[in-house]
DNA sequence: CAGCTTACCTGCCGGC
DNA sequence: TGCCGGCAGGTAAGCT
């Protein structure tokens, strides 16, 4: 499930095999692929012969600036993956299992030309379940405004610690719900939230403007301390939905203290992890590390 | 207006 | 064996 660490990761994959390649063809195989504003036409029109510059990221979204100042803009939602058939370019990664892909629900294709070179390339945009897309952002090269509302997120070099923990502090919700709310502190979902959590022995339900200031900064700093681990192992694949644009799975899963862990031992104290629905999602903590606060908030 | 719910979508899995 | 409900979950729109 793509968090912050699996779309760093991507990001990290894409730079190389984007940057200064000039799009020479865009095929949309499916409508729900390209979203927003632009329209299939529009999608199109705005990349052919358009040349990209980079791949940023915010959160969980990414972007990816042309020289003409406009930029893609993508998100892998649940299962949206980038990947490059072998065209030779490249010929140190791995090679594929399967390529054509089993019936990926979404595809965009996009024809790549390194102009420098002269070498072709095509870069897939594949999602099984959908809720991934791509679109055009006009001027968006800088920050698209499509993102305007995405806070910045802890791996953020100009990450605003004390602004987020104030804004924390205003809210009476459980905590996990504002480590969720993308607008507050991005790049957090479902599984990293519930380990930083567990790391900072900190209950989901724990009304938000009630949290020390030290349990706050404790909180965001796991949070910090999770992505960063998770970063280096690649991500967190459980399955083939989530993999790099090499098509190779992260082995953080490996790692993880509660996520999916049901009565397993927790790693402090031996207590059984337990799964809870909070937000109609399932959330796994230890009962004993992270004790229900006296006013909680569901 | 903050807080909360629902729709979107497909694949998988357990139960009957 | 095959159908059906539940679950997985990021985002945004809609409701209270």
């Amino acid at each position: 499930m793509p968090e912050l660490p699996e779309v760093e990761t991507v990001r990290a994959g894409l730079e190389p095999r984007l940057a200064g390649r000039t799009v020479v063809d865009v095929a949309i195989h499916h409508p729900r692929a390209v979203r927003r504003q632009a329209g299939e036409l529009g999608f199109a029109a705005a990349l052919v012969g358009r040349t990209f510059t980079g791949v940023r990221r915010r959160g969980k979204y990414l972007w990816m600036p042309v020289d003409s100042g406009d930029a893609m803009l993508a998100h892998l939602g649940m299962s949206g993956q980038f990947r490059f058939p072998d065209t030779g370019v490249d010929p140190e990664s791995a090679p594929m299992d399967e390529w054509p892909p089993t019936h990926p629900h979404l595809r965009v294709q996009l024809d790549l030309l390194d102009r420098a070179t002269g070498a072709t390339s095509t870069c897939w945009f594949l999602d099984q379940r959908t809720f991934g897309g791509l679109s055009v952002s006009r001027g968006g090269a800088e920050l698209p405004t499509e993102l305007a509302h995405i806070a910045r997120d802890p791996l953020d070099p100009a990450f605003d610690l004390d602004a987020v923990i104030a804004r924390l502090h205003t809210k009476r919700v459980g905590v996990k719900r504002i480590l969720l709310d993308q607008t507050v502190v991005s790049g957090v979902g479902n599984i990293y939230a519930d380990e930083a959590l567990w790391r900072a022995r900190v209950h989901f339900a724990h009304d938000a403007s009630r949290l020390r200031r030290s349990r706050v900064a404790g909180l965001l700093g796991a949070v910090h301390e999770v992505f960063t681990e998770a970063l280096a192992a690649g991500g967190t694949s459980f399955d083939s939905l989530y993999v790099n644009v090499n098509g190779e799975s992260g082995y953080f899963d490996r790692a993880l203290a509660v996520y999916g862990q049901v009565g397993r031992p927790c790693r402090r104290c031996g207590t059984r992890i337990r799964r809870v629905s909070f937000m109609n999602r399932s959330s796994f903590l230890c009962p004993h590390c992270q004790r229900t606060p006296r006013n909680p908030r569901w």
